[in-house]
DNA sequence: CTGAAAGCGCTTACAG
DNA sequence: CTGAAAGCGCTTACAG
């Protein structure tokens, strides 16, 4: 009897899997699992099965048989945020692989505690809380509150009670300082970012200690506070260029800031990066949404969300099976990425 | 026995409810999807006890055992793409009322046979396809040819044998140069998008009509071919800036080359919009991440996805009941956002 | 390290 | 109009 007309084109099951294997559906559930006591021979064998058949697990039947599915919220507070594209792959990809669900959730800190309660009353595990949410303590403080465990994503300094995933941020602004100095840049501006976040303070940090290195002292009129948004990245820009000796090269603290440094030079009739180098942080869609692309610091917004989505799940994990659920930092790789924007000082 | 101590607190199930309403399980759940074949006193009954328990479904056992849960796929090919944000929150929005699930995958229209045979393999339903994998004839053509129901956004010219979510760009151009005519401009500069892209030509087309609409002539010098990206736009506006007798305003056929108009016109010394007036189109990220902030035609990209999502889904539970499948067209409003890049004309 | 059995909560297909 | 049986695809708990 042929299968009911409303029935889905039947998809591949575990059984097939395994059978292609030469193992038990059991087996097969332990390796997707990714369980310890498999033998390697045995788990490549399903691996490749997998692979050939392009199986892929049912996730209603696994949360049906399963100790109950993990639910996580993903707050962020601007939908047109530069990063939110790559944010919410890398969760989505994760949420797919371990079979969770991902609930997003637009939260303004005004109303963080309206917020926590709502998670907490919608049956919400966790929640994954990046920038500029991650350095919101009326937010943290909301979901701490509400005993929901919290991983913050790419934040300066994370609070010590919750896990964070996040690159050192001062490593990579000394690491592109010190690729300045290399380049034979001595005066370097700096554009500061929001002072409320965290990040902010730590790639100063990292900027000063890539010139102390050389032996280069610090000067605060080279130092200019910008709030991280493209207006203030123009307005300090266009105090470091009117200086009497300007510098020769512009490190701003986010690529908003670096792409508008770029913009104030050429209007001044300077040339990027001839006449002046200008390099960014943050490698989000604007560094190559403008010209010359800028030189900046990759951020791997998308792999430090998917380990930011294992994190939470060990610690609910944890939490259910009543074990005590120690929050973990995760430190992830930066890359310094050289595009246009940046060159060796004009000669005199 | 004790529950095990992974599992989450069981909640009520359908027996619970038919053993408080006196009647079979199977008798519920014809309550619970509405089926014809109940008496009303039994109805009444079940209604009651649902009521009475605050019972929900399990929404991972109706997708189990029923007619089959709906996956759909969101294709797309680039993940620093500016609007992908939006789209994915519009998207995950949807599916989660909906009780879809959604799959993301990155997709070149060089792979795209690759892709769509994957896609067929694993079970996914219909597939979403935004710009500017929605006018790429190797993609649509290789899911036709799979018998994937595909719908795509923001398509200009969306072929008349899929389902598409758009807004009238002709319309939306026209009303923008009619914004420009209104504000006093006579000498309005064109900036044309990628010449793949079938919206491009609408938007010109729109642009054409706002023009003749007041008796301008159309100027070749003032129409200038871009290809989307920033660096083209800096280009295009350049050579219109360099017109002997140059355009009071630029209009820009996406945000990007806008971004690059404003940043050409500083360039030169102009101020935007003192000096001259430039718009965009599409209401991407860029538009507000950057100075002065673009007036521009507002693509809502999120309503359009959660549209998108649902078309789909209509479309494959009509197919799985066997009915004939109408591609449907939708079109949405688009919106003028005035901010802060356009004003008069600047007085001789 | 691996597998056979039972069952997650619901719906389908059939029988009355 | 209603119900008893089987099964969706997976995981748990147990046994070896």
């Amino acid at each position: 009897m042929p299968r009911s007309a409303g029935r889905q084109k039947s998809a591949l099951t575990i059984h097939d899997v395994a059978r292609h294997a030469g193992v038990s559906p059991m087996t097969v559930s332990r390796v997707i699992n990714g369980e310890k006591n498999v033998r390697d021979a045995t788990r490549e064998a399903v691996n490749a099965a997998i692979r050939d058949l392009n199986y892929q697990p049912n996730p209603a039947a696994r949360s049906l048989a399963g100790a109950g599915l993990i639910r996580i919220g993903l707050l962020h507070s601007n939908a047109r945020s530069v990063h939110l594209g790559e944010l919410l792959i890398g969760c989505l990809d994760q949420c797919s692989r371990s079979n969770i669900q991902l609930i997003v959730e637009q939260c303004d800190a005004a109303h963080a505690e309206a917020v926590a309660a709502q998670l907490a009353n919608s049956a919400i595990d966790g929640v994954i809380l990046p920038p500029p949410l991650c350095d919101a303590p009326e937010v943290t403080r909301a979901l701490a509150a509400s005993q929901i465990p919290v991983v913050v994503v790419a934040a300066g300094r994370p609070p010590a009670d919750v896990s964070a995933v996040r690159i050192d941020d001062v490593q990579a602004a000394h690491e592109m300082t010190r690729h300045l100095v290399g380049l034979g840049h001595r005066r370097i501006g700096f554009i500061k970012g929001h002072p409320d976040q965290t990040a902010s303070g730590q790639r100063l940090d990292g900027y000063l200690a890539g010139l102390s290195e050389v032996g280069v002292a610090a000067e605060q009129s080279l130092i200019q506070q910008g709030d991280s948004t493209y207006r203030s990245g123009l307005d300090a820009a266009a105090r470091l260029l009117a200086l009497a000796e300007p510098p020769t090269a512009i490190f701003a603290s986010n690529d908003d800031m670096a792409a508008a440094a770029v913009a104030a030079a050429q209007r001044r009739g300077l040339d990027v990066p001839r006449d002046v180098t200008v390099v960014g942080y943050g490698d989000s869609t604007l560094a190559t949404a403008t010209w010359p692309e800028l030189t900046t610091i990759r951020q791997p917004i998308g792999d430090m969300s998917r380990e930011a989505v294992t994190l939470l799940a060990n610690e609910i994990r944890a939490r259910r099976s009543g074990d005590e659920a120690h929050p973990r930092h995760a430190l992830q790789a930066f890359a310094l990425i050289r595009r246009g924007s940046d060159g060796p000082p004009k000669p005199p």
